[in-house]
Parts: C-alpha cells; structure tokens; sequence
DNA sequence: GCCGTTTTCGGCCCGACTGTTTTCAGTCG
C-alpha cells in the first residue's frame, strides 16, 4: 500500500466518523486528518517506518493510530476501521473528490437512492438530479439539486484535466487577474497570496488579497472579471471565480489598517495558521484576519495590524519566510529566533546544467542556443561561472572512439570560450546517463576529457527500489561523477519519480562529497522541498540549476531557489553560490 | 485520538458563504 492509499484510507474513517456523529467525535475527525497530513507528506514509506519502530515520530501520530498502522501493514485490514465504516455504503468515498461533496451530503444521497457502484455513482446521481428526483428529499431543493448537476458535470470534464498548476502557468493568470483589479479605483493594494506566494510546486487555486475601504465596489468589481466561466460565490469580503480554464480564483479584502493580518491569514498554509492559532490561544490571544483578539476587562478587543511583521511581532515571533509556513517547526523556531537565513536568488553564482546546440550527437534533446548565446545571457544575470551539460553522445549510436572525438572537440570550444571569455568562467561538464546496469554511457578515457560528470537517469524507470539505488549509487561512485541531477525523476502533472532509498543516498552524497540537483524547470522542481529539508539536515550539499535548453529558459532559477527555501536551504547548503575558485576545488575533489 | 516552556489530563483555530432554513447545517479554506 502507498503512503497516498494509507492517507486516503484514513480520510475515509475521518469522513466515517462525521457521518455517524461529528460532533461526539470531532477530535477523532481532526486526529484521522491530521495523521493522512503527515503520511502525505513524509518521504519515508509507513512499512519501513513500521519497521524501524520510529512510525509514532510522525506528527499527529500517536499509540492508538500507530498499532492500526501495524494492523494494517501486516493483515491488510484494520478491524476498528471495519466497525467505524460499518452501515457506510462504499459508493460515499468517491463522491467526496467532487467539490461541493462532504461526508453528510454523499451519504444523505446514496443511503437515499440505495446506490451500490461506486465507479458509476457520480453519473448515477447526475442522472437522478436532471430527473428532478433530489429536489424534494428534505435539506435539498430546486437550486442544489442545479448545484448539485453543476458540480458533477464540471468534476467529469476537470477530471479529464490536469486540475493542478504549475508555478509560472499560476502566476501569469495571477498577474493578468491583478492587473484588472488595479483597474478599479476602489483597489490601493492587491497581492497575489496562498499557496502561489508560499510557492508550492504545485498551485490549486490562486488567492489574491485587496486593500481598501470599499470591499463591496472592489468585490462588484472582480466578479466582473472577462474571463470568468462563472461567479462561484460572492459575499461582503470574500468572492471565487471559475476561470474558463477551469481553475478558481479567490478574492478576500480588508480595509488597509487590517492589510496585515489578512495578508498573514490568506498566505496559509491552512496548517500553519492551526498552529499559530493554537499557539497564539495558549497565551490568551485568538488569531483571525481581522486581527488579534485578547480580553481585556472581561471583554474581547480586536488589535489591527497594518503589516504582517507587526501581526507576528505582537505574538512574541520572528516574521516568517512564507516558503516556510506549513507547519514544519518555523514557528517554534520563531519564537526561539532560530529561522534559518533562507538562500536567495542574488546568491546564485552560476549554472551548472546548461544544453546548447554544440553537435554532440545525443542520446536525449539538443539545446536550441549556441554556447556563446548562453554565456552572454549569463553575463547579463551577472553570473560567475557557468557549467554546460549536453547530454552524453547516445551510445548506440557511436563507438567509444567516435564518443571521444566529439568530446575532444567540445573541449577545446570550451578552452577557446574560456580564453575569450574574462569576466565568466566555462566548465566542462557533461549530462551522462546511467545505463541500467550501474554503469556510465561513456568510458574513463572520454571521461578525462571533461571537468565533471553530472550524472541522470533517464531510462528503465520501472525498476525496483533496490536495485534502482544500487543502480544510482554506483553511477554516482565514479570519481568524477559529482552530482545527481533532477533525482525522483517525477515529472509533476504526469508521472511519479522512481523510488529510492533516500536514506541511503544522503548518506552516500555525504560521505563521498556528491551533490543533489535542485532542478528548476517547472514540472520537475526535483529534489521536491520535503526531501531537500532532509537532505539539507543530513549534511547534504545541493546545486540549484535550470536544465535549459534554450536561452530563454536560464530565468527559471528562481524556481529553484523557492524550492530551496521551502527545503529551509541556506547558501552554506547551496554549491553555486561559493565563489568560483572554492566551487571549482569541490568540483575536482 | 493527540499532545505538553503554565498540563500525562483537559484541552483541541476561526471565519465566510450558500441554501434551506425561521436559527442552522454543510462545505470550504
């Protein structure tokens, strides 16, 4: 069973328990929640965790769900689950991935119907609803019987979608969205805030943020918008949209003396804020976006803030990067002024993962720019040094002496760059393949052509985790093989990475001084934040670069960086901001 | 069911909006 399956698992006993009594059993709601958090998001799978006996160190893991946990793994089923979900018709589940669709709704519905196939029972109770049938069961009516159609048929074609953005996608519809905000003179500030200012590797939704003391004009405004597919809800602070594209936008505002605690409260993560809050009410104080209540006289008075640093100083913390709020120990680290210097974009001394067009004959794409196009884009994003990493000449198609010719005419392109060049420094690297057997696409002897060796795979994906890390860690044992690019191999939208001991290898790169990639391009963004903070703690060096293939692409660093930052990645963490003298010593350890 | 710089017991974030309601339930973030 996959961490994913597990947290879903738990979510259904979550949803089980609001259906036979929310509130008698709110806590155990919140706990079973809670727990599927965690499991989502630990890299670890629960079987090994399981197996080391540290399972209970998980966040929102206790004795009781652990030895469920236990139960599981080793039968299969867990028999207090069977007993919470007992007298729930499996159909429920599904319902709830539909919008709109809670525990109580789904089940009101199929227990009505008597529905019995949860592949069909979306269409089952569309069907019901364009007959006009739910209209008259109690608690429904005409409208959320029409809602209830709308929903469905927008989750059939969404499904068909991918329904999540990548970062660049995300912003662009941000910007274009705030600059017809701007447009009204009801708006002083607008600001693009959630998961988007966090800057997830993968946005849901976009949150935008307004100051001004005319909400209503501003809301009457943004429901307005062109390019709507319709107006999702509309109230005296708040609105979404649905975008043609599917997508959702929500609006919130504040008037401008409160601008900070809804630019606080609106950035999230919907887990950080729990724990603010429950932080903050362990000292008399309750959080909102409307600012910070505390009982004065017996009576509650309301504190405004005008900016977000006076919101967290009031409560006793450090202003928190927003890359770091999601409930990882940045406010304990807050209050203990313990949040670490976060790496930015200005650090970045080079890039070491650069295609240009020079005819290397490879196995994968070619880059669309020359060399020199590449250097002055560097140049001009005031780099110090650069690396370019065709991929290796495909081997079936060259004989390792054919390999060595081109690679001796790639080296000496680079030493001419390198003498024509002052102000930059030009490093002969190399994307090589591992091949599924372990071993490098080129020999030892091409090899001494090159600076370095940045090593990937690229192929037999499917392997098993054991295999795949001995296959990875004796690629990464050449001596000069020195960093592991875009290490899941997830591509985001489309495919899950392969899986890794990813103990194993922070320990390796550790011991033998290899770095891990932090590959920026959007759908990668590989190392993912979550095993970047792993691997940061373990003492791993890591290189942010941006895998271009044209010239164009070399801006996409920044969404490295953010991936760092999410990773909590300092600069000492981070190869390409040493200078180039110390860099280059690493690179030829 | 989990958790602890006031607690191993007694707490557990805070609010908006919609639809079916006449005071609230359900869903969402």
């Amino acid at each position: 069973m996959t961490n994913k399956e597990i947290a879903t698992l738990l979510r259904h006993v979550a949803a089980s328990y609001v259906i036979k009594d929310e509130k008698k059993f709110r806590f155990q709601i919140m706990a079973y929640q809670k727990a599927a958090d965690a499991i989502e998001n630990t890299t670890s799978e629960i079987k090994d965790l399981i197996k080391e006996n540290i399972l209970q160190d998980l966040p929102g893991i206790g004795p009781t769900i652990k030895s469920h946990l236990e139960e599981l793994i080793k039968t299969g089923r867990v028999k207090h689950f069977v007993f919470v979900m007992k007298g729930i018709p499996s159909p429920v589940y599904p319902l709830l991935d539909v919008p709109s669709f809670g525990p109580k709704k789904a089940f009101k519905l199929v227990s009505h119907f008597k529905l019995t196939n949860p592949t069909s029972v979306g269409e089952d109770i569309l069907t019901l609803a364009k007959k006009g049938e739910i209209a008259s069961l109690e608690g429904f009516g005409e409208k959320s019987q029409q809602d209830i159609i709308r929903a469905l048929e927008e989750f059939k074609k969404g499904k068909t979608k991918t329904n999540r953005m990548t970062l660049p996608y995300a912003w662009e519809t941000a910007d274009k969205l705030l600059s017809y905000l701007k447009k009204s003179s009801a708006v002083s500030r607008a600001y693009t805030l959630g998961s988007l200012r966090r800057m997830s590797s993968m946005v849901g939704d976009i949150d935008i943020a307004v100051a001004s003391d005319m909400p209503r004009k501003v809301i009457e405004h943004f429901v307005a918008y062109p390019y709507k597919e319709r107006v999702i809800e509309k109230g005296g602070t708040t609105a979404s949209l649905l975008l043609s594209s599917g997508k959702q936008i929500d609006l919130m505002v504040q008037p401008p003396n409160r601008f900070g605690s809804l630019l606080q409260h609106f950035t999230g993560s919907k887990n950080h804020n729990v724990r603010l809050r429950e932080y903050a009410l362990s000292r008399g104080l309750s959080l909102s976006e409307y600012g910070i209540k505390k009982k004065e006289k017996g009576k509650w008075v309301t504190k405004t803030f005008k900016t977000e640093e006076s919101f967290y100083s009031y409560i006793g913390l450090d202003w928190i990067p927003p890359e770091l709020r999601e409930d990882k120990e940045e406010i304990q680290a807050a209050h203990n002024h313990t949040l670490p210097h976060l790496v930015e974009h200005k650090d970045i001394q080079g890039d070491l993962h650069l295609h240009s067009n020079f005819l290397i004959e490879p196995s994968h794409d070619l880059g669309q720019n020359s060399m020199e196009e590449m250097i002055l884009e560097a140049l001009r994003l005031g780099y110090k040094y650069i690396g370019f990493s065709e991929h290796n000449p495909s081997v079936s198609k060259h004989t390792p002496s054919q390999t060595y010719e081109i690679l001796k005419r790639k080296r000496e392109k680079v030493d001419i760059l390198n003498s024509n060049n002052k102000n930059i420094r030009v490093i002969n690297l190399l994307e090589t393949d591992i091949l599924a057997n372990g071993d490098l696409a080129i020999d030892d002897k091409s090899i001494g052509l090159l600076d370095a060796l940045i090593v990937s795979i690229h192929s037999n994906l499917g392997m098993d985790r054991k295999s795949m890390t001995k296959r990875v860690l004796k690629g990464l044992s050449h001596p000069r093989a020195k960093i592991l690019c875009h290490p899941t191999g997830r591509l985001l939208n489309e495919r899950e990475g392969y899986s890794l001991e990813w103990n194993e290898l922070f320990e390796f790169c550790k011991k033998y001084g290899k770095a891990l990639e932090i590959n920026s391009w959007p759908t990668r963004l590989d190392l993912p934040d979550i095993m970047v903070k792993e691997a940061q703690r373990t003492g791993v060096v890591m290189a942010i670069n941006t895998d271009s293939h044209a010239v164009f692409h070399m801006k996409l660093m920044e969404y490295g960086v953010s991936v760092a930052r999410r990773g909590w990645a300092e600069t000492k963490d981070i190869l390409n901001t040493r200078p180039y003298q110390e860099f280059i010593q690493w690179l030829k350890d």
